[in-house]
DNA sequence: AAAATATATGAGCAAATATTCATATATCCG
DNA sequence: CGGATATATGAATATTTGCTCATATATTTT
C-alpha cells in the first residue's frame, strides 16, 4: 500500500526518475501510431524491396525487368510487390498481360534520402 | 546461342524492356549501400526500438526508465538498446551503476519524421 | 478453343529475430 | 568484505518473414 511499492513493475527494476518518465510519457505520440510507424519502416528494412524501390527511382518497371534486373525468381518479386503495394508506396498499371509498377509516393525518396544521409555522415 | 536464348535467366520469364533494364542498372546505387540501407530500416522497423527513439526525444533515460515506461522487462529494453547503439542511434553515459541513455544522430529525427509524413498524408 | 505468357497467390520451409530466463558484471553501501 | 542494485548478455523459445514450388488467374495469340 505504500507509495514506492506502487513503483515497482513489470520492468524488474526500480524507477529512478518518475518525473522524466512523466513527462516524456505525456509528450510520446499514441502507442498506434508508432506501431505504424514501425511497420512502415520494416517495408524498408529489407535489401530486396530498397533495390526494388531504388530501382522505380528511375524507371517505371514491368515485374519481369525487375526480377532480371535484381536476378530473382518472378515469384519472389511479385511477393515483394504486394507488401510494397499494401505500404502503398508502389503504384501499377495494366498494360495488356503486363503490370507495370512505379512509386506511389514522393516521401519514399525522403525516407531514403534520410537514410542515405545518416550512413553517409556516420 | 541466339541473342534471344540469353535473355532467358533465373527471373523465369522473358525480359520485356532491355533498354529500361540497363538504364536503371547504371543509375542504381552499389548494392552494399542498399544492404547497408536496409539494415538500417531494419532497426527502425520494430515497435519497441521505434518507441525507445520516440521517447528518447523529449530526454534522456536510464534503463530502468526506458523498462518502465515501456511496461517491459529489463532485460528486453537492454537488449534492443544494444541494437540501437550498434546503428549508431544511441549514445550512452554512465553515472555509477546508472547508465543514461541518448540519441546520438539529429538524423534520427528526420528519419523519423519522414515516415509520420508519408503516414499522415495517406 | 487451345497454347503461351505475365502475374498473383497459397502452402511449406528455412532463416532471422524479439522476448524470456538465468546468470554474469559492475558499482554502491553498510 | 558481503549484500543490494543497475545493466549486460548467452541460450532457448516462439514468432515473423522471405523465398521456393506448385498452381491459379488473366490476357494474348494462333
Amino acid at each position: 500500500m505504500t507509495e514506492k511499492q506502487n513503483i515497482i513493475e513489470r520492468c524488474d527494476c526500480h524507477v529512478i526518475h518518475e518525473d522524466v518518465i512523466n513527462r516524456v510519457k505525456e509528450k510520446m505520440p499514441e502507442e498506434v501510431n508508432l506501431y505504424d510507424l514501425a511497420e512502415l519502416f520494416k517495408v524498408f528494412g529489407d535489401s530486396t524491396r530498397i533495390k526494388i524501390l531504388s530501382g522505380l527511382f528511375e524507371s517505371e518497371m514491368c515485374v519481369c525487368d525487375i526480377a532480371f534486373l535484381l536476378n530473382m525468381s518472378q515469384s519472389a518479386i511479385s511477393h515483394q510487390l504486394r507488401v510494397l503495394k499494401q505500404a502503398r508506396l508502389v503504384k501499377y498499371r495494366k498494360e495488356g498481360k503486363v503490370v507495370y509498377y512505379s512509386l506511389d509516393d514522393d516521401h519514399v525518396k525522403g525516407i531514403i534520402d534520410q537514410g542515405l544521409i545518416h550512413l553517409n555522415e556516420k
